[in-house]
DNA sequence: CTGAAAGCGCTAACAT
DNA sequence: ATGTTAGCGCTTTCAG
């Protein structure tokens, strides 16, 4: 253990395995051209003596910063904490770091963070989740020139891994038909900004297209918005108990947080649920489990980690590595769905 | 916009405005000793020729890397993110970047992250954030030679900013006494391993005292486990249904996520809270509100900005600024809660 | 399979 | 206030 002062370099490893700077960065890197007996030589002294490659010099020797760039709206959201999980998982004792760019909902001021060469110059590849995107955004986005993969969303000309929204908002929406629901009303996701952030529109065509394919109507008055998180669907209970009779029966909700506010509102009104209403969510959220809420599950960190898992392919030259690609979703019916009463 | 190849480096900014490059980079970096004209100039053909500094060669011949790591045991879970949010919101706009190493809950087999050497050369300060550490671990730390701090939990011999976790368990449980209550069951977080992860201990402490002081005996046989997580505050509640009768009228949870866990199972059977049963946790979760859970409120983010304010502090030259801090907390009293019936 | 040497693109004295 | 000049510690041809 040799403290502060000078760190142990490439050539105090050399010297002391009695080899050049170049052999003992082949072999410390695993590279080939290396026999087998001077690599164990190398790695041997290189422990001894705590040697650690300084990634600052290696960065700007390679060009490759071994660094991968997670852009994220929000992290303290559900989708979002489980992305960034699977992102790392899949990083983590590969030697990649992963460097997490917080957009904190700011939707208008801020600044042009995709401007290619400030991003450019410190990760070697970039994962978006799922947001809105300004049009310029996406321009700088499409410029970038590096591995690209977005996680949720689709965003226009770039490749995705995530859901079938639209699909997710139709099983889930017939799940509802089918139990022989008529009048539904739906609480819409629409974040801060969705100019570009389609995920909600996409949800929301899905519903429609389900109720007017069954034959049904949809009330315009019982759309209600949330901004998908648990406050807003509280909200938005307290609005659909201010409709007119006869109520909706059931209610659809672009998301598994919203649907939990709305469950819980609607228990704190003394409204039985499933037995007078029907809710419904999207997301597979653990809580949506606990309360018995019927949902359209998905998984982030999986999806998160296949999106990793292709950009991590991509750089190591395998090309078209990234694609898009569908992730798995599954309808699960628990207690907060039943025939309307009537 | 020059595409791909050749990116403009110091010197074609340099030449282009007629300086040095150690003009261009002071002007660039703020520094003073450059007269506003140059700097001015500098400044317009920099931006006129899209010039962005090397991060890696700026790493290399300064020494810094301007970057934050923030070691996390989760990230996809309540307290977590919000710090993790809380870290970035600060480091934003301040140009530092944010590194995030997450451990995954992985715990007995993790290699040895905090290798001096190994996150030393990546990163300029740490902040980790509360978890369980083996003895081994904490030493490490120790002889880890940069800006450090704690947000969460306090570590042994380390500086943290946090709330006061056995004021919080003594007054969430006090509160309960006040109520009447005599017979008050105890849902312990306990991680998967926590040799030295202090706070599950600390709250129990303050629960221990609350009880004790109040001359009250808590019997051991309703002490329940759970992890910190929902579904285990689900399962601590099916436990404490099997408790032969007098079954407690209380139940205090080392955590509000717990505390939901335990609400939506006492409901699924039927039992009304707080009428037959009071809940309280403690952290100031969203959704406590939401469900009218009585808890102790405390800031996550504001935890973690203010740990961050000090680490850039101390690395801006300003020596101490790292030390202990004592968050805000607040009991926030809801509908959870009431006199025992009897 | 191994070594020599030229950078990578900045920053930081030290001069001027 | 500005310029000169060594490096920072690796990686990478190119030889051998």
């Amino acid at each position: 253990m040799n403290h502060g002062g000078n760190m142990v370099g490439i050539e105090d490893v050399a010297a002391a395995a009695g080899v050049s700077t170049a052999t003992v960065s082949r072999a410390i890197r695993g590279l080939p051209r290396v026999s087998p007996r001077t690599r164990a030589k190398i790695l041997a002294t290189a422990k001894e003596l705590g040697y650690v490659p300084s990634s600052a010099a290696s960065r700007l020797a390679s060009g490759k910063t071994h660094t991968i760039g997670v852009l994220a709206p929000y992290v303290d959201r559900w989708f979002f904490g489980k992305a960034i999980a699977g992102v790392d998982r899949e990083l983590h004792g590969r030697g990649y770091n992963l460097s997490l760019f917080n957009l904190g909902g700011r939707t208008q001021p801020r600044e042009r963070l995709f401007s290619k060469a400030m991003v450019q110059k410190q990760i070697d590849a970039l994962l978006l989740l799922c947001m809105y995107l300004h049009q310029e955004e996406i321009e700088d986005l499409h410029a970038i020139d590096m591995p690209l993969v977005v996680v949720g969303g689709p965003v226009p000309g770039l490749s995705n891994v995530g859901i079938d929204d639209y699909q997710a908002a139709r099983t889930i929406t017939e799940h509802l038909i089918e139990l022989g629901h008529r009048h539904i009303a739906l609480l819409h996701g629409q974040d801060d900004s969705d100019l570009n952030f389609s995920v909600p529109r996409i949800r929301v065509e899905g519903f429609h297209d389900a109720v007017h394919q069954a034959g049904l109507e949809f009330d315009p008055d019982t759309a209600l918005f949330g901004n998908f998180t648990v406050e807003s669907g509280v909200e938005a209970m307290r609005r659909f108990l201010e409709l007119p009779a006869p109520r909706p029966t059931a209610i659809v909700c672009a998301s598994d947080e919203m649907a939990l506010g709305v469950m819980f509102e609607a228990r704190r009104h003394g409204i039985r649920i499933p037995e007078e209403l029907s809710v419904v969510g999207i997301d597979g959220h653990e809580m949506a489990a606990a309360v018995g809420l019927t949902t359209v599950w998905q998984d982030p960190t999986a999806q998160a980690r296949r999106g990793t898992q292709m950009l991590l392919a991509e750089l190591g030259g395998d090309e078209g590595a990234v694609h898009p690609e569908n992730a798995e979703q599954r309808l699960i019916v628990r207690e907060s769905t039943a025939p309307p009463r009537h």
